[in-house]
DNA sequence: AAGAAAACTAAGCACTCGCATAGTTACTAT
DNA sequence: ATAGTAACTATGCGAGTGCTTAGTTTTCTT
């Protein structure tokens, strides 16, 4: 498909829970929606195992434990904003181009997802302290790319900010706050915000107007 | 006190609490680390009170329920916060001057104030909804002051933004995001973020870079 | 059709939760 | 000194927590 935006967007059915068999999936679904209303710590295995249809034991049949299920959610999350961010990238060439479909695709990604990024970016505290490190790995990843293209297009002399890494601070905020607020069928769709945080952020980098407007 | 930035920055003990005494404080203060390390569900009354120095019953004396704890801390914080957002304006004459003020403050806020913004920001869900209501008002104040400001600025022609809007969202997006990765003894301080987010959302606002940093 | 494996349920254990009750101590006003 | 009040503690209730165990049903393999 094509966006309004000219971007070239992949099917949004990428499967985020891998191999996963049908009993395992819906009570991971059911915890993600769980955790995204009422927080890790707010929902209970019998709120979790009532929502996917079936009695408190069965969820341990498929997860060692409720962490375990945040775990997995967790995982499957910031692994899917990790691919979205490479994958904005494939097609573009010019800094401004890459810039723009990096702060576009990350945004989008946070709205679209909004209950799993709420999730991903608000209960890692609850997570156990191995499986909190291995994920902030998989996050300081998508920060380094973040960072690097915006350093790659200070070199080639694209942007003139004094403050690269402020700007890749402020692209990476801007992007995981939509998770708290964001609601499907306001004002606001994934894409429109993905376009007006990318014009944002080609302004704090500097880009004269013309090449910020036609990428 | 004179910062770096030259702004004038008035003391920082400003009082939390009201009228609270010494007995209900403490319990407050152990309530907001509680809720800020591991969120309101995920931290018990008895935490609180052990923090507090007390048994489990004397919290009880001085607050109704666990809840009536995370309200008065929500509606300190706000209060707190919107303050902090008008006294920004105090002695501000110019669009430049004013933004720069107003987006300096509102981040150091949520930085210096970190554990306070964190349960502000993110423990809402957990209020009963009447709270809820009366907090999400004081919220809008907020967010009124900031586009109000914005507006005041594109309409002296000082702006030249299409997306005030877009701008608005980002200011107050930034500076909440802040209270959920701050930590003080990084590389941040909260008037060094403040500088920089400033400058960024100058930026955004089309100022030329002369009028940016001379404010 | 027969046996194995997977997917479930009913019941409950050991524990923690928010909060209440009854009683004790510390302080203040007169 | 005495009475009244505010600030506390010890104890525990009833509900809900994560998770286990034992047993049943369904599905897959051959």
């Amino acid at each position: 498909m094509i966006s309004e935006n000219g971007r070239v967007t992949t099917s949004a059915t990428d499967d985020l829970w891998g191999e996963a068999g049908p009993g395992s999936r819906r009570i991971l679904e059911a915890a993600l929606t769980a955790f995204a209303a009422r927080g890790y710590h707010g929902a209970s295995t019998r709120d979790i195992a009532a929502a996917a249809g079936m009695s408190p034991a069965a969820v341990y049949a498929h997860h060692r434990t409720k962490e375990d299920l945040l775990y997995a959610i967790s995982l499957a999350g910031h692994r899917s904003a990790l691919t979205a961010v490479e994958r904005a990238l494939w097609e573009e060439v010019t800094p401004v181009g890459r810039v723009r479909a990096l702060v576009h695709d990350y945004t989008a990604w946070h709205a679209r997802h909004h209950l799993l990024a709420r999730v991903v970016q608000y209960e890692l505290g609850a997570l156990a302290p191995d499986h909190r490190d291995e994920i902030l790995r998989l996050r300081r990843r998508t920060e380094e790319v973040v960072l690097d293209e915006i350093a790659a297009g200070i070199a080639s002399g694209a942007f003139r900010t004094e403050d690269p890494d402020g700007v890749a601070l402020a692209v990476l905020s801007l992007g995981v706050d939509v998770s708290r607020w964001y609601a499907p069928g306001g004002q606001h769709t994934p894409v429109s915000l993905g376009r007006r945080y990318a014009t944002l952020v080609l302004a704090m980098l500097g880009t004269d107007h013309r090449s910020a407007t036609a990428g």
